[in-house]
DNA sequence: GTAATTGCAAATAATTTGCTGGGTG
DNA sequence: CACCCAGCAAATTATTTGCAATTAC
């Protein structure tokens, strides 16, 4: 594996163990401030930076699914998600991609497909458990 | 029936208006800008405060998948999308919707799904035409 | 009449960028 | 030792909000 033109500073390096530690798909912000409990100097930054540097050589993924900030996560593998709407936390899906329908789409809109995002909303198992107890 | 708020101001007629004549899925601000050429005096406040409440009221949908600002789309109806990562245009999609995913999903994280969405990336047509001649 | 809605401008929120000094290869 | 990259803070971008005046019902 070539590393061309790509340095490892400490600061990278923590960025992506903490993304690559967790199965929360963090905000920005929250890698910063977990990060910075190893890097005390981090500044924010230097996290967006890396994070959209990262992104590009495809060592993660951005999830920017209709909210007004992003999402990372660690897996640059394509997946699905789901968000759960009451307590805003989202979970990996482990269906097969949908590849078909990318065809599909070519011969509808003539056109070349070359990936596809999907996103499942809903309330997760814990806040059905949650209400359920609660609820008269 | 207590009708709180919907008043059927000539903004908020010209705003749905201007939406729903177009199939450019357009940002606030291309809205705004339209809009102001029938109402000189139209401010941006008052498009997003608008674009919300018909969000709101399922007049309209709000796409805001993977870019940092929304596209709106005046049907209201959930549909797929396509987003040519070329010339940035945004097609509607006319695929029947997945919905035994969501079935499938809520069996395998034990959660309840009330929607889903889904966008595919590419090239478009047109964007494929004019590549055209100068591809080997 | 009166409460929702407007225009305006200032406030937020998330992210990006310019500068300069420091650390990596 | 060249030059990429960090830290810091100010700039940008999209969107929201407070307020007094206006308007629809």
């Amino acid at each position: 594996m070539i590393r061309k033109g790509k340095r490892m500073t400490k600061q990278r390096r923590v960025i992506l163990e903490t993304l690559r530690r967790t199965k929360s798909h963090p905000t920005a912000d929250w890698i910063y401030k977990e990060a910075k409990k190893e890097l005390p100097d981090l500044s924010l930054g230097t996290v967006y930076r890396n994070l959209n540097k990262l992104k590009e050589e495809g060592e993660i993924l951005e999830l920017s699914f209709g909210s007004t900030f992003s999402r990372y996560d660690g897996n640059p593998e394509n997946h699905y998600h789901f968000l759960c709407l009451q307590c805003d936390r989202m979970y990996d899906v482990d269906l097969p991609l949908q590849d078909n329908l990318e065809k599909l789409v070519e011969k509808e809109l003539g056109c070349r497909v070359t990936s596809h995002r999907m996103e499942f909303y809903g309330k997760c198992g814990e806040c059905l458990g949650n209400t359920k107890n609660t609820m008269p």
